[in-house]
DNA sequence: AATGAATGAGTGTTCATTCAT
DNA sequence: CATGAATGAACACTCATTCAT
């Protein structure tokens, strides 16, 4: 047998499920605030109780921790699309599906990071993160699908992905920063935006 | 009268002239290779005749040129935004030829540093860099002139700005990276995209 | 009577020292693959079944390990040399069986720590170790009372002592670095050389 | 032309000289008190009016200096070692210009980063500087050389390099620490120990 | 005793900025 | 004005050691 431990088999555990968890809102925050680049490991714990030895304990590298916030974003945030794409009747049941459970998704979790204003600096920076990229995977096979099955017309799939992505994007930031938050109007907006353009736009009173 | 000596700049006042246009086509250049946080003010200067000391002579901070090419970028499109809206006589034309000033200016100019990718780390900066605000406010202006003047529908006017912004950068973006770089094809996606939504985009042959 | 009862150790006791040896042999295997201070404590004990706390348990730092395993191949390594100098009859028979003995022990022993080559760097270090320090002493001592009887010309005895542990250590890093160890080669070039210089030295054939 | 600057000719490059040769030399010290892996680079400028800034003008890392240090070393001292092999007439005479010349150029330059005693700690480590492995080529060389016009046995050359290194090392090292250092008697020592082993060494009074 | 997470001073190195020349 | 060496705070990361369990 192997020796006795002092096995107190919870709060061990959940100190450093916590700690990790602690680690991962706290740099949630800070890339938010200013960027990755700008963000310090000390940044990260100063939001914290720890050290700068235990950030290490529990993430090999700033770049892991980054990691770590995309991949579970992403990984949350995919079923969710994929369970749209089957309850989808058709394309605009898709489409509204799709962008109300990200609006929904937003509008939950308070995913500073994914908006990251920066009030002091700037730069344009594309946000290829990988919970980008899977998403955008996932959307443009949906969007290849429905086009493949005729129920959307034969258009250029990765322009049409793109710029369904960016205006989901950018009204969701927007959506975020009104007050009160209104998923609804958002969503209603991004889908006939899409679907319809210009035209067939909510219309507002003066 | 002295008047006209003073016209002709001196050799000197043309000199300090270059050098600063120096450094900003150089920084220009390493901000879009890799990014504000990881370009050095001497990879800048690296690309230039000068010496470090030189570049504290013209800008005093790394932030102050980032600064200056973001408001000389605005400065050189803005006008070309406003031709448009003289120009125009209906709202199609605005947009299209807003667009198409945008996606020549992007194609003309090198101006890899507004889409900058990073290579090897990836983080989401919204961007709002005094330029893209100027060219918000710019947009926003005739739109919301537009929709008063009746020529387009009474629609929250923050969205459809934000999301026209959107497209156009998004799709500028890809057109920037495929070869060859067509502005026709682009353009024509964005403006039916804005105007029409999906039915009315473009076909491509599967 | 009692006494014999705690003759015996107890299972305790036994793990204790179980524990203090596995340390030293892999502390001993981690200093000779990467010189004492490129190496970590976390490098040793991951060698070991224990944990970076028991590591403290036995000793106190790392560099009491250091000390302890000098001082243990010290403990070793005197009365060897020292039944040597008992044994012999004559002067040569001393240097013989003493510079024997050392190359069994090297070859014995992996003592890879005492020679401790560190791939990437490298450094001139003088091997002042406490183990050093004692086996000089009392080859010193032999040699002088070597000397004191008249076996041996009247030389300058620290000269001739460190020579003398200067040529073996060197010969047996040497020894140990061939393939195969011939201990028997290494001990008659060493003898030979203290003993007659260059002209008695073996030959070898082109 | 290019721009007038301060060019000071002499100033500036001297300076940049002093500087790095008083990187070297502190570096020098460092080294030999406290061995190439615990001293830091701090520890170096420390001895020096720079600052940790400076010391990565001058070098592009720690081990930089290392490598400096020793191709210092070995450049200055193979040539005086290769004039010796030219002026010799005999074994002998090789033998004891060489050990001379070491030890000479040892007493003058205040090598002691070769010598390096590191009281604290220690830690048994085989000096394969660059400038000693080059030395050893060069000695070995000559060994060769020597053997092969008949002048020596033909006994084992790396064996017989390495002693005659290990002996000329060991002995200067004490010659230092002793005072008055008296170069003459050690030279005598050596030579007369690998040429005629213990029979031959210079006698001194009890 | 044993465990391994926590600690934080310390490491090598970079880089925006200053300043003597 | 130009130059480029000097500065030193800051960074990401390591590791000997401590200590709650």
């Amino acid at each position: 047998m192997s020796q006795v431990a002092y096995l107190t088999p919870g709060k061990r555990e959940q100190t450093k499920l916590n700690n990790r968890l602690a680690i991962l809102d706290a740099a949630r925050e800070v890339f938010g605030d200013m960027g990755f680049e700008a963000a310090t490991v000390r940044d990260i714990i100063r939001r914290t109780s720890l050290s700068v030895g235990a950030f290490y304990n529990y993430f090999r590298s700033k770049e892991e921790v980054y990691e770590a916030l995309a991949d579970d974003g992403a990984r949350r945030f995919r079923p969710i699309l994929h369970a749209q794409s089957a309850k989808a009747t058709d394309f605009e049941s898709y489409i509204r599906g799709a962008v109300r459970a990200y609006f929904d998704f937003l509008a939950s979790e308070n995913e500073a990071w994914m908006r990251a204003p920066r009030p002091p600096e700037a730069m344009p920076q594309t946000r290829n993160t990988p919970e980008i990229l899977a998403v955008f995977e996932e959307v443009r096979a949906v969007l290849g699908n429905v086009i493949e099955r005729g129920l959307a017309p034969k258009v250029d799939l990765d322009f049409l992905t793109a710029s369904s992505i960016a205006v989901a994007r950018e009204i969701g930031d927007r959506m975020m920063a009104r007050r009160p938050v209104d998923v609804e109007a958002a969503t209603e907006f991004v889908v006939r935006l899409i679907l319809g353009g210009l035209p067939s736009l909510p219309r507002v009173e003066p």
